[in-house]
DNA sequence: GCCGTTTTCGGCCCGACTGTTTTCAGTCG
């Protein structure tokens, strides 16, 4: 078991809890705690528990630990094995419908003895819910709009969860004999920000006896992470995993790879537009080749690559990020296609908390792993003061922060620069969690929304709007709020946001947890067409927080991004010139 | 369950909003 994999179970051990009488909310919440500590964890946790080192670290007790241990030696944790074996299953279904918790979970188990979602939606339907005490007929109505959102995602997937799962599996056969290609396929390669299952092709020589084909299938069938076996055979085999999520692993001769590779590539969408293309052209493609017709008899055009299969179609190599059919096939014909950001462009991270909010590192430890990673600046953004959940920052502390942001910028000078900013809270009406003397102070002004989800399209496009006429705002933070397969974002005017935030010369963040990667990748291009800088941010709450850039860094290519289009990949110097021009317009 | 200590027990983040009430419970971040 991984960190994550942990740190979730501790999850859902506080979730299960909260579900049970009589539990201390506060032996809940020191679940939640630990999880979050778990995450937060610099390092391989294996190796820190086989050390004695998570003694110590806050948020995790004897307790905890007991059952990380038991975790990591077991695959297991009794305690919340026996939690899941004494929760009606119907619970834990309803925990994840937004605006139910575990109170009314409670309540309505009981009061209607509902086994089932279908049954909770009939409940509804018939007027049962409403009549409940304590109920009405909005909550009821939230619950059925619940219910629909919680059907939409079922069965899908983060990416980070899939690309774990894939890449344990890809790095296990990658060592196997035989195999001269491989690769991650399907959706997680389009780098999808969740999706419904993994797809991996991989190749054989042509001449490949039928037992190598076979050694290679029984390995792949024989991973551990492979719970149940849903098909097998020479070509194809089908698994689900420990986690769900549904494998089909191809296996074809090295001369088919990149036809396989690429058919299952897709998108569907993608594949479409360029198939009429091909016709045109009198060729035809599908997942065994791209073949040229004259007539009743088609001819094999050899590819070496997917590069020679968009080469014989004169065509630009398409990356998979852009294989979506938003307009990449024109482009590629054109030879128009943007040249995508990478990784190694960026140059630091601008979104980030500390100790002094609530993150789990000092500002110290966020700089120096900043140092390692690479990165040549930090954007230092604790929460403002009406966040009081997260430890908000009030001025007078935020100044004396900036005191010991200038001394550890004096320690790093050459090394890394420290910008002062802060993740300030934008209220009801817009306005700031600031005034704007204090945020005058600063070096930046990352702004986002904490509260209100639930105002009218129109009254939170205005909200949004006035935000970002501030003056002092360099950067909105996770625009729509949306927690992938948690809940939707808040209601926004998209278009009229996108045209704010480009006349006021505002950027709009890729916020790249993997839970959030919001902005959406669907309104990246739309925004940087109106000239809009993005930064790809982290918002890290510990050190390993900061590695979650490269899901950004997904999100970015998907939207076509050029490292010019990211706010981050300026130089130190010039980021300093950026916002100092920014704030002598004021 | 965790933490801190003036340790071995008492406190634990808290304000705002929503929908339901008619003074408050539940949920969220």
């Amino acid at each position: 078991m991984d960190k994550r994999q942990i740190a979730d179970l501790m999850d859902e051990i506080a979730t299960l809890l909260a579900l049970k009488d009589g539990s201390s909310v506060f032996e809940i919440r020191a679940y939640e705690n630990a999880s979050r500590a778990i995450n937060g964890l610099d390092g391989d946790i294996a190796i820190l528990a086989r050390e004695g080192k998570l003694k110590g670290t806050p948020g995790l007790g004897p307790t905890s630990i007991k059952r990380i241990e038991e975790a990591l030696e077991t695959g297991h944790i009794t305690f919340y094995d026996e939690l899941v074996a004494n929760t009606p299953p119907v619970k834990l279904d309803m925990s994840r419908i937004p605006g139910l918790g575990p109170k009314r979970i409670n309540t309505i188990y009981q009061q209607l003895n509902v086994t089932s979602l279908a049954e909770l939606e009939s409940a509804c339907k018939d007027d049962r819910v409403a009549h409940i005490p304590g109920f009405g007929k909005k909550t009821q109505d939230k619950i059925l709009q619940g219910l629909q959102f919680v059907r939409q995602h079922a069965d899908r997937y983060l990416y980070d969860v899939a690309e774990a799962e894939a890449e344990r599996i890809r790095v296990a056969l990658a060592e196997q004999p035989g195999i001269v290609r491989l690769q991650v396929a399907g959706s997680l390669r389009r780098r999808r920000e969740t999706v419904k299952d993994i797809d991996m092709v991989a190749s054989v020589a042509d001449d490949a006896e039928l037992a190598v084909r076979s050694a290679i299938m029984d390995f792949f069938t024989s991973q551990p992470s492979v719970k149940a076996i849903t098909g097998k055979g020479e070509t194809k085999s089908s698994v689900v995993l420990d986690s769900g999520i549904a494998m089909d692993f191809r296996l074809v001769s090295d001369s088919q790879f990149p036809y396989t590779l690429h058919h299952f590539t897709g998108s569907r969408e993608h594949h479409i537009p360029l198939r009429r293309r091909a016709n045109s052209m009198h060729m035809t493609i599908n997942d065994y080749g791209l073949f040229s017709v004259e007539g009743e008899k088609e001819t094999l055009i050899p590819c070496q690559t997917e590069t020679d299969i968009y080469a014989a179609l004169k065509m630009e190599y398409v990356e998979p990020e852009l294989r979506e059919d938003m307009g990449e096939i024109d482009a590629a014909i054109r030879h128009e296609l943007p040249k995508l950001v990478e990784m190694d462009d960026l140059r630091g991270v601008l979104h980030a908390h500390s100790t002094w909010s609530d993150g789990h590192n000092t500002i110290r430890e966020m700089a120096e792993a900043c140092i390692e990673r690479g990165y040549n600046y930090l954007g230092l953004t604790d929460h403002s003061k009406v966040a009081a959940y997260a430890g908000g920052l009030d001025a007078a502390a935020l100044k004396r922060q900036g005191e010991e942001v200038d001394k550890l910028n004096k320690e790093f000078a050459g090394r890394l620069h420290i910008f002062k900013g802060t993740e300030c809270d934008i209220l009801r009406d817009g306005s700031l969690d600031f005034d704007d003397e204090t945020l005058a102070s600063l070096d930046f002004v990352v702004a986002s929304i904490h509260s209100n989800f639930n105002l009218t399209q129109e009254e939170q496009t205005q909200r949004m709007i006035r935000a970002i006429s501030n003056p002092y705002v360099d950067i909105i933070g996770h625009l729509t709020g949306r927690i992938l397969l948690g809940r939707p974002g808040y209601q926004l005017d998209m278009d009229a946001i996108l045209e704010a935030a480009a006349q006021h010369g505002v950027c709009i963040e890729i916020n790249a947890h993997p839970s959030r990667l919001d902005l959406d990748w669907h309104f990246v291009h739309k925004a940087r067409d109106l000239g809009i800088k993005i930064p790809v941010n982290p918002d890290a709450h510990s050190l390993a927080g900061i590695d979650v850039m490269r899901y950004g860094i997904g999100v970015a290519r998907k939207g076509w991004l050029r490292a010019e289009d990211v706010l981050n990949t300026l130089e130190t110097e010039a980021l300093k010139d950026y916002f100092y021009v920014r704030r002598s317009k004021k």
